[in-house]
DNA sequence: GTGAAAAAGTGCAACCAGTCAACTAATTGA
DNA sequence: TCAATTAGTTGACTGGTTGCACTTTTTCAC
């Protein structure tokens, strides 16, 4: 009688466990410690099974991390959809910086970041949060260029972008690292090279 | 009685154990693959415990790479102690040549090569296997150009030359693929940029 | 030499992440 | 109302990894 088909009971009752799991993980992670916390504590604090926890999350770094669930989607589209005149390069740079600033809202970002510097595991999730899509990034700058998917420059390029995100978190001005770091992959390093091409 | 102080019963005990385990896992993982061999299969066909096998090798992992042990202080000497006017970039190429020339003189490299590419978890450790100096090649670079260790251009630089071996390991010509590579750190992509530095 | 301490090795039992199979119960839709 | 779907449960299980208590070997100060 107030909202029959625009999401069903099922649905809502689901998203409520899987929030109830994302929040006593949570909640768990920042009073002990993300490796003193085991699954099957999380598990008990929000009152379901292990089993049901794993149904809702992929594993236990994903708990921390509240999965954007089209990145590699959003990284071609970038790529293939932008606007005519601008280079590949400059689309990557304002799609990373926008990144960059959905996260610099976060309203938890300050305990969030304490944890995650606090646990290799969660580090090297973030990482590859971002790494696993370079084959499809690549391809679409392939595709971009007209050369093969397997072109050694394009892989390059998708990988070192793709690697921005965890090499400026840490910077005291990420905004300013992320624009070096791109005009560094625009124009090269020259500093101490010996000028002979080879 | 035979070389008393060259090596001792015990390093030389310590050493047959150790390769005992890194022969038996081999020669299982190339059997039934990677994930079809668990932990205590390898530590029963090389006749220890478990434990033991585990004094020896921090996961595993680790027993299909054996372990070069000072890459680290490799690549930061590779910085700090190259030719008088030699380009920093110029180094690293030499050095990840090398590096590559070695692995790919190996007896084993082909089987090597099939089961990496067969096991995500093996990837992801030969990438991290040079990733994990990045903050020592930086620092290394960052005293070379005097500037500080935090400085983002430096840790670029080092995090995108310690990605080439996995980025070029599944090229057709890694030597090539390497040198493309180094060429575009020191030179940049030019591609498709409007020319208008931002 | 001798007799601790230190180091290395061992076995066993546990812990933890993640999976599987079989089942219950609520929701939905025809 | 009945059948298909699906969230959730239980409990056992696999496989990597660690802690503990114990034995052996080596080292070194006396």
């Amino acid at each position: 009688m107030d909202t029959p088909p625009v999401v069903g009971r099922r649905e809502r009752k689901k998203a409520a466990t899987r929030q109830a799991i994302a929040d006593a993980a949570l909640r768990l992670f920042l009073e002990r410690g993300y490796d003193r916390v085991s699954i099957r504590d999380i598990a008990e604090a929000a009152d379901v099974s292990t089993t049901t926890l794993f149904k809702h999350f992929s594993g236990k770094e994903a708990l921390v991390f509240d999965e954007e669930e089209d990145r590699e989607a959003e990284l071609t589209a970038v790529v293939r959809q932008r606007p005519a005149g601008q280079g590949v390069i400059e689309a990557l740079r304002e799609h990373v910086l926008a990144s960059w600033l959905r996260v610099a809202a976060h309203p938890l970002r300050a305990e969030f970041t304490d944890l995650v510097d606090a646990t290799p595991a969660l580090q090297d999730y973030a990482e590859r949060m971002w790494t696993r899509h370079t084959a499809a990034l690549s391809a679409a700058i392939a595709d971009d260029a007209g050369v093969g998917h397997d072109d050694i420059a394009c892989r390059a390029l998708a990988r070192f972008v793709l690697d921005i995100p965890a090499l400026t978190r840490a910077a005291p001005d990420p905004r300013a690292a992320i624009e070096e770091v791109f005009d560094l992959l625009a124009h090269g390093w020259r500093l101490s090279d010996s000028q002979d091409g080879r």
